[in-house]
DNA sequence: AGCTATTGATAATC
DNA sequence: TGATTATCAATAGCT
């Protein structure tokens, strides 16, 4: 740490890199580790050698170590700006859409938050490895929820869709029946005797809706429409 | 770093401990910053003080090297039981929920692997803050998009809900009009008169689909059911 | 905070 | 590699 130091230059090319690197390599976690014992600190290093070879040290857990560390970064973060968080609580969502993408924020970051609090400090007595599969695990959890739950909401959509075409075909015929009874009143009376006998197999599944009738009515137009927009 | 260490007791309760903590650790992320220059090393070091203050370092991007450190540990803890892993992967995923988790595990693992180090590759450049905040705004994205996936979905299930039941309305008010043309044939030209005056309007939506009357009418009693039983 | 005596760390050797 | 050593940095105790 003399010369080099003092030059402070930039690296050792000419002489030995790896020599200089284990030896003060080898003193810093030495350094790491008394002052975790000394100062009862908590301490967390990671050294990757120019080669790309990984050393590590911590004193308690590395996981629970970083996650202290995101949480504080966190912390600062979200206390290096309030007033604009504040300003969105104050409002309602009534203006454009960027401040309701700051007020969404702001709650997303609580509820991250609050979430990570409870989780670290309900999982603080587990393992690395106990944690690290507990994790994975929470991924797939979440990932097949959301898998299942989209191919639920399709498949009733579809279903959806599928009724209201049927609904609407059979609307359709329906109304070709009341026209056809208009228009050739008792004229043919076998025609309309065969269209009344489909009728009537279907009326069971007819209820009371007479008092809705003249209400409906007036939207029937805006109904189709709609449907066939939809579809 | 002399008889503190040579008689390696814990911790220093008689003499000022922030002292020596406050000296100790001003050496030690010197030592850190010459290691990461000197030897063109990547090094990152977290400290907590035991009053819980945070103190760290890192000579790139912290969440740079903090994924590396991830990344190692994770192949490390991967090549230490591959085989349990290629027996899942040979086996169909007929077996018990055990196996097949870690089956789906192992895939979700190598996902996440794979999307990290993509990530990682395109975002090394980046600074610690820009990528903390990227990071944010992605978390904030994703919530975005799933709140408004979700209040799109759940509107149009409602949108598809409400038009069929007016269309189911719509069709027992047309069967009632058949089965009253049925029943009263030409009697009443009053009242046919009138009901026949609004289907005239609602006319103006109608198609041909004729050629579907025969098989739809089969299904009509199996779509009033679905449609009860999703509303 | 600043000093200092003592010990530890380290680069250059072998 | 590993050991030695000259040189200087780190540090505890004190002020």
């Amino acid at each position: 740490m003399e010369r080099e130091e003092i030059q402070f230059k930039k690296i050792d090319k000419t002489s030995a890199p790896q020599i200089t690197f284990s030896k003060r390599r080898r003193e810093i976690f030495k350094k790491a580790k008394e002052l975790s014992v000394l100062c009862d600190a908590d301490v967390a290093l990671i050294i990757f050698s120019s080669t790309g070879k990984l050393f590590d040290f911590a004193s308690s857990s590395m996981k629970k170590i970083l996650e202290k560390h995101d949480l504080h970064k966190w912390n600062i973060e979200k206390l290096e700006q309030p007033s604009l968080d504040l300003q969105n609580e104050g409002m309602a969502m009534q203006l454009d859409e960027d401040r309701n993408c700051s007020k969404l924020s702001t709650e997303v970051v609580e509820r991250s938050h609050q979430l990570r609090c409870k989780r670290g400090e309900e999982l603080q007595e587990l393992s690395i490895e106990e944690l690290q599969k507990f994790e994975r695990s929470l991924e797939i959890e979440l990932s097949n929820v959301r898998k299942i739950k989209d191919e639920k909401i399709m498949k009733e959509i579809n279903q959806l869709k599928h009724k209201g075409l049927e609904l609407m075909e059979e609307n359709e015929h329906l109304e070709l029946q009341v026209e056809m009874s208009k228009d050739h009143k008792t004229t043919v009376a076998s025609d309309s005797e065969n269209i009344v006998e489909d009728d009537g197999e279907e009326g069971q599944s007819s209820k009371s809706v007479t008092n809705a009738l003249n209400s409906k009515d007036s939207d029937h137009s805006y109904t189709s429409q709609a449907w066939m927009s939809v579809l």
